[in-house]
DNA sequence: GAACAACGAAACGTTGACGTATCGCTCCGA
DNA sequence: TCGGAGCGATACGTCAACGTTTCGTTGTTC
């Protein structure tokens, strides 16, 4: 069998990366202050990854969390509002909130973070414009909606209140924005 | 009469820190990259600024562009859509275009950088703010349209695109956003 | 044109992080 | 129970950027 040590040590590792993440940010992670938050020789961490980048990918792949709550039977309308909701949620308070702005600013500049950010990103999003199409088959949202551009502007803004203004989006105004995004 | 030689020192530093800054990004930038730009001795920029933050923060405030085209006369529609065209243009293209990322990762750590990012912000989106509620006054928006909400929608469907996927909003695009969000 | 201020270049010491290597210790599996 | 694998600690060399200092040169002021 495999050691158990290993998968042990790996996890301590990872957990302790994302929250270094979320804390100081990409630019201010170092491998040495993830060994010493999990408890860990350095050596141990250069064992396992062969360098930051593939750690802190590894990280937050591991432990990032799912946009998608589960849907009850319940309006498109209501549906598309309980997932931003989630969203505002997340971006607001979860241990991944100052992380994303680690992530912006890691991909503008190393072509790995970015295909990683872009792509993490697109997957949550589809989520979003499936329903808000769905919503649309089912003649609830108006067939003039686009829902990529829709979605686009539902996330943009609950991200935008979150990275450029000091009070980022109550979950509580998620319904609005629907209401003004969805007519 | 005072040194002109300080002012064109001042200068040339300032644009060099611009640039550096909008292509290596907030955490690239060094003191010796922009003395090197700027064709100046490290001592002279050293001479002018206590710090790098300092510097960098100077230099944003000195250079930054408006968001302000001339506003002809013509519906608001249009107007907001032009707006937003620009706004789409400076984000995509500009030297400040790859600033922002640098901005919203300073501002998540350092006081004085979200300070500055987060007034910086509130200054461009209020043009769009007013202009929103001159067109709900006019009666040509809904009234139950809520300027600063639809604003945020706008302003982030540009900065979503720019910043969480590879495809930027062509400002072209412009115009179909305003006929989803402004009904 | 003399005194002086600002300058560019370059050397310097310091710091902090990288990634490597070594070495006992401990835990696991056979 | 024993050999080996994984481990933490620690020391090491390297590098890049910081911010300081020195010094001879150039441009400015009076």
């Amino acid at each position: 069998m495999t050691d158990p040590r290993i998968e042990r040590s790996r996890m301590l590792i990872l957990r302790a990366a994302v929250e270094e993440l979320g804390e100081v940010g990409y630019g201010g992670v170092t491998i040495e202050s993830i060994a010493a938050r999990a408890g860990v020789g350095k050596s141990t961490i250069y064992r396992h990854w062969p360098d930051k980048l593939d750690l802190i990918a590894d990280a937050f792949e591991t432990f990032h969390e799912r946009m998608v709550p589960e849907l009850g039977i319940q309006s498109v309308h209501d549906s598309v509002a309980l997932l931003l909701r989630h969203v505002a949620d997340v971006v607001v308070d979860s241990r991944f909130s100052r992380c994303i702005p680690a992530l912006i600013e890691g991909a503008e500049r190393d072509p790995r973070v970015r295909e990683f950010h872009h792509r993490y990103s697109a997957e949550r999003r589809q989520a979003l414009i499936d329903l808000i199409a769905v919503g649309i088959d089912a003649g609830e949202i108006g067939p003039e909606v686009d829902p990529e551009l829709a979605t686009t502007a539902l996330l943009g803004a609950i991200f935008y209140r979150r990275l450029m203004t000091p009070t980022p989006l109550d979950p509580g105004e998620a319904d609005r924005l629907v209401d003004l995004v969805l007519r």
